[in-house]
DNA sequence: ACGCCCGCCTGTAAGC
DNA sequence: TGCTTACAGGCGGGCG
């Protein structure tokens, strides 16, 4: 399943590969990729003839900035996959469901099996074009601002639908102090909080259980009864698992697809402390590591080193 | 407010 | 060996 550290290495590829090219044509094989749109032509001339200005990225969703301020958004969902081939001769895997080709030859697919990623082109909010600051709404926002991939502020204005994401961890800087403060604002298990995209953007099951693991707590947690020694733990170990898994590329899974954007895997699955070990010993401990079930889903820790 | 379940999907693998 | 069932889970929605 694509979460940040797979989305963050697509957006560096992309950026190198599909920026100032100039799409030519937009082939639609299943219109459900595309199903927020009324129909899969309406897509299509929202694309064609635009260029591709710059590439950003919002928890798990990239985003395509066009040349005429609207936006492509790619979500892969749990299977979904952007591949940039040469030449639209080679051939197409199954479940390609959306092919964008380039003026300048070449062509980005979008393939996905289980059809619960989407595309989508997003139209800036159209909120008081008038002259700015006289609401002072801009730059006095409680969310910091962004250091990479472009402004988060700036990003939500753009993408409308992206609105209700909560912080991105490695966009956003925040003190120990502010997210301490945000984690007594609910009561919840930690491991929902950290997947609750409207919370922190960008983490699911993988990399909750791995950052749960690096900041020695366990899944179930309150999130309001966290000393602030336990806050900055888990503050540190969210930002260094994303960015270290970053480092490897992301992880591929035995029983999962995902690929970079050239077809290649990632790294990171052999650094997993936790995720799909059920049985095996801890890497910190040599206790055997544990499998729970929290809302339908799995959880990995390890009783010893997580309390 | 929160936990939990469902439906949407297909491919893989375990079970009988 | 072949069929059936369970499982994987992001996300939105509903229910208690």
């Amino acid at each position: 399943m694509p979460e940040l550290p797979e989305v963050e290495t697509l957006r560096q590829d992309l950026s190198r590969e599909v920026v100032g090219k100039k799409v030519k044509s937009v082939a639609v094989s299943n219109g459900r990729s595309v199903r927020r749109h009324p129909s899969a032509k309406h897509f299509r001339a929202l694309l064609e003839g635009r260029t591709i200005k710059s590439v950003s990225r919002l928890g798990k969703y990239l985003l395509l900035t066009l040349d005429n301020k609207h936006t492509l958004v790619v979500h892969l969902g749990m299977s979904g996959q952007l591949l940039r081939v040469k030449s639209a001769k080679e051939p197409k895997p199954k479940h390609t469901h959306v092919v964008i080709a380039f003026t300048q030859a070449g062509e980005l697919r979008y393939v996905d099996p289980r059809t619960f990623g989407e595309m989508f082109v997003s139209s800036p909010q159209t909120d008081d074009p008038k002259a700015p600051g006289t609401n002072g709404s801009s730059s006095s926002s409680s969310l910091p601002p962004g250091m990479g991939g472009g402004d988060g502020l700036a990003l939500r204005r753009q993408v409308p639908e992206l609105a209700h994401l909560g912080f991105d961890p490695i966009e956003d800087v925040m003190s120990w102090d502010r997210f301490g403060l945000l984690l007594r604002q609910r009561h919840v298990a930690l491991k929902t909080l950290l997947m609750d995209q409207q919370f922190v953007a960008g983490i699911g099951n993988l990399y909750s259980d791995e950052i749960l693991f690096g900041a020695g707590l366990r899944y179930d947690r309150p999130s309001d009864q966290l000393s602030a020694t336990e806050v900055r733990r888990l503050y540190r170990a969210m930002v260094e698992t994303l960015a270290d898994a970053i480092k490897h590329r992301g992880s591929t899974l035995v029983d999962e697809q995902y690929r970079d954007l050239f077809g290649e895997a990632g790294d990171y699955q052999g650094s997993h402390q936790v995720y799909n070990r059920e049985g095996q010993s801890c890497r910190r401990c040599r206790n055997a590591i544990v499998r729970a079930k929290t809302a339908g889903r799995s959880t990995f820790y390890c009783e010893h080193c997580q309390v």
